[in-house]
DNA sequence: GCTCTAGTGCTAATTTTCTAGCATCATGCT
DNA sequence: AGCATGATGCTAGAAAATTAGCACTAGAGC
């Protein structure tokens, strides 16, 4: 199974919580969820995600706490792949102009000079 | 409604089609589809789509042609924007990590060149 | 001990998604 | 003309997702 496929809108929107956080209970979920239905409705559908492999659960103090099987690291690989395949053209290029875009108030000098470092050490490291 | 949301799996699915190629045909999206279903199948969920006002047809020579109503620039914004928060904490720096990371056998040193350039460009307008 | 709160486990029902199966229309070919 | 092809418009059914509701347990406070 792909780890994006075979997800439903909410099993989506749940996961994405989960990897935001690392872990949450049941009501953490709930509580980050846009248009949140029930408390049931999301205890149900994290039992679905578990039955199907994405989540598993672990007892801490009295309640349950959610955490995603596949590591995060993983998840954002392929998660950054996606977008750039059906946006970018699969081109990494052009995904960091959009970046540089988007974020442009926000960027400091620190953060800026991090990504130069960055792509010297790639360049370094390519030839 | 937010772009990513309210869509299906197979909505999803064939939105990201959409965006890939720009413009498509019912028989080319179902070609492009993993699993794919039949093909009346996909006919119908791209008249859903265009209820929920996602995508909107014209017809071109015989056929009926599918596009994406919210332009492919601004939902790749909103896509970029959300990988960013789930994966990346919101960090366009950790994001240009995954991206030299996921790809760097493949980066040529122009692209690079490209990105170093970008970057400088930024701090500029930027100081 | 009782009661209130916050959690869990289930089950059943509603709503959406997903799918297949016609019937129809235009085009191209023999 | 007659037929095959490839498209569309519909409608109905099966499958999955989404939701609510109730019963039960453990701990906290009176």
């Amino acid at each position: 199974m792909s780890p994006a496929g075979g997800l439903s809108r909410r099993e989506r929107q749940i996961m994405d919580i989960l990897y935001q956080r690392g872990k949450a209970s049941a009501s953490e979920v709930r509580g980050a969820m846009e248009a949140a239905p029930g408390y049931s409705a999301v205890r149900a559908m994290l039992r679905v995600l578990e039955e199907k492999g994405h989540v598993r659960h672990q007892a801490e103090g009295l309640k349950y706490v959610y955490v995603p099987v596949v590591a995060r690291d993983k998840a954002k690989r392929s998660a950054v792949k996606h977008v750039m395949e059906t946006f970018f053209n699969g081109s990494a290029e052009q995904i960091v102009a959009a970046l540089l875009d988007v974020s442009s108030t926000r960027l400091t000098r620190e953060e800026l000079d991090r990504m130069s470092e960055m792509i010297e050490a790639a360049k370094k490291e390519g030839k």
